[in-house]
DNA sequence: ATAAATTTTTAGTCTTGTCTAAAAATTTAT
DNA sequence: ATAAATTTTTAGACAAGACTAAAAATTTAT
């Protein structure tokens, strides 16, 4: 059984790592967490006995079989969680996150797996990321920035990088929401922003909001 | 805010003021909170700084008006999520307490008052326990004890004084629940068993088990 | 290849909440 | 009323997690 600083490292080293690939360093984790790299060293210690990963001096950190499937079981009940927050509770898709990382610790066994089902086991969260089932498995959606669109390319937002409730406002005061269809018009290679074309309706965004919407082409 | 500990202390203390009425002694709250009195006394010092109780050496401690309102805020919570359990996820009523003991913990000012409506704002949870509203207050159901009937007295089952997963199985079990007439046939003095009369039928049951059974007259 | 800059680790400290052992206060019994 | 028993508090220690400051290792730059 872990901590809840435990599973705070856990759930940020798996998405670390499942971005850069590579071991992940002290200070990558001491940034995602907003914590010193001293007090990494020291919970890395403890999480390398508990061998759900494996630890050398200077070189960075990668999770074991053991410790993908703790990660991936914690992000399953954060998931299901948001989706409960939106689906039941009228929470918006801004207001989740802050409660799902408080109810993503509840350990019960039978909570998670009652709780799928009574949502109709959801193969997605609101946010557009997908929920692992019971085993662990979900399917890896490919999807691409925004940003690396080239002019008279378009594809489906199915996800967000930033899951900021300060981004995620942006998105609905400019009604940009999953499941629609976005063209880009034109790109200005000076500073990155694109004209795109959403609802039929154009409008210019900056890159680092396009940098932070996924599509599916 | 009160971390966990402080909450669950608030708790303990609220429960053995309702129970006896005058100040609570350390070792008393030791004891409901399965700590030693040292301990006791260590936090005691922590909650009076904070206001929520009365303290003075030797004297035992009483909830301030801030204290109460705390505690019945957590009890609010507990209650609600004992309901959505039992009535949205398939928990029976002696699953619910250790799951409900995490859920009440969590921080969320939307959380619990969506979480009320969404449940159509329940009055009593699974025990017969009354759910206290969003401002704090809370019908006491006049309820007394199985065991202080006498012969041909009657009444309905309202509540369980004891909610350990244990005792609620033995009711399961017997096919005693909240909401049956009970009538006391006849009573032993010599160990306090009653022979009753539920569901038509005639049963036998020992002291232990009619002093943690609450009925309304 | 060595010096400078950066990253990581160690060493020591702090806070929260707990514990044991012993001292102090209170209650009970004679 | 005083001694004995009980309850409560104090004192000191420990574990989990985190922090700061300084040392060690690694990387970058000259």
């Amino acid at each position: 059984m872990f901590s809840l600083s435990e599973e705070n490292y856990l759930k940020s080293i798996f998405h670390l790592q499942t971005i850069s690939g590579k071991g992940i360093s002290t200070s990558a984790i001491a940034k995602k967490l907003d914590t010193k790299p001293s007090s990494v060293t020291d919970m890395i210690k403890k999480l390398a006995d508990k061998q759900v990963l494996v630890y050398k001096k200077y070189q960075g950190v990668t999770l074991t079989n053991l410790g993908m499937k703790a990660a991936t079981y914690i992000i399953r009940k954060h998931r299901l969680w948001e989706v409960f927050l939106v689906e039941k509770l009228n929470f918006s898709w801004d207001e989740v996150h802050d409660v799902a990382e408080q109810l993503e610790h509840i350990k019960s066994p039978k909570l998670i797996n009652e709780l799928d089902e009574f949502l109709g086991f959801p193969k997605k969260d609101p946010h557009g990321d997908p929920i692992p089932d019971k085993d662990g498995n979900f399917q890896k959606i490919e999807k691409r920035l925004l940003s690396t669109l080239e002019e008279n390319q378009y594809g489906i937002c199915v996800g967000v990088n930033d899951s900021s409730s300060e981004f995620l406002k942006y998105l609905d005061k400019h009604q940009i929401s999953l499941g629609q269809q976005i063209k880009v018009i034109s790109k200005e290679s000076f500073d990155g922003s694109l004209t795109i074309l959403i609802n039929k309706k154009k409008m210019t965004i900056s890159h680092k909001i396009s940098n932070n919407i996924y599509l599916q082409s």
